[in-house]
DNA sequence: CTATATTTGTGCGTATGTATG
DNA sequence: ACATACATACGCACAAATATA
């Protein structure tokens, strides 16, 4: 029942920690190249962060290249 | 007291309204260089926004190379 | 064309942590 | 020890864009 994942006593920011977590998935393979993440709202409650804490790992991952966000749409893997 | 300075039903977000007024400014010279700006929360009293949208403006600001931030100390005009 | 559902975007309030002076 | 200032994080609500029925 909803593991830790990210560690809030870490020094690494938690919107770092999630933006981190993605780009491994992606690195591995996990997660292929146009592939839609699920909502920021969804992930929110899955990862057990803020909603503002996923729309920051979100943009981390935007300015790193590794997604792109769609108005309306969805994020997607580049 | 407290004109509107920003416009609330604009298309353009608050944030951005905010980081273009501190721009405008330091554009004209009312903002010297070096100058530090009044503290976030200052700025969000004096503008009537969210602390949180002054922050949106200043990181704004900051990714345009207008300021800089130092921790501890303050926002300073480029 | 309208209505609805989904998803991202913006905004306010608050609390706590960290760095500097 | 204290004040000031920025950084991160939580919660909530509503607006705007998109797609679909």
């Amino acid at each position: 029942m909803a593991e830790p994942l990210f560690d809030p006593s870490s020094p690494v920011p938690l919107y770092k920690q999630a933006a981190d977590h993605v780009a491994a998935r992606a690195a591995s393979g996990e997660l292929a190249r146009g592939q839609r993440l699920p909502g920021e709202h969804d992930l929110a409650q899955e990862w057990g962060v803020a909603y503002l804490t996923v729309r920051r790992a979100m943009r981390e991952l935007r300015e790193r290249g590794l997604v792109t966000t769609v108005p309306g749409k969805g994020t997607y893997v580049n």
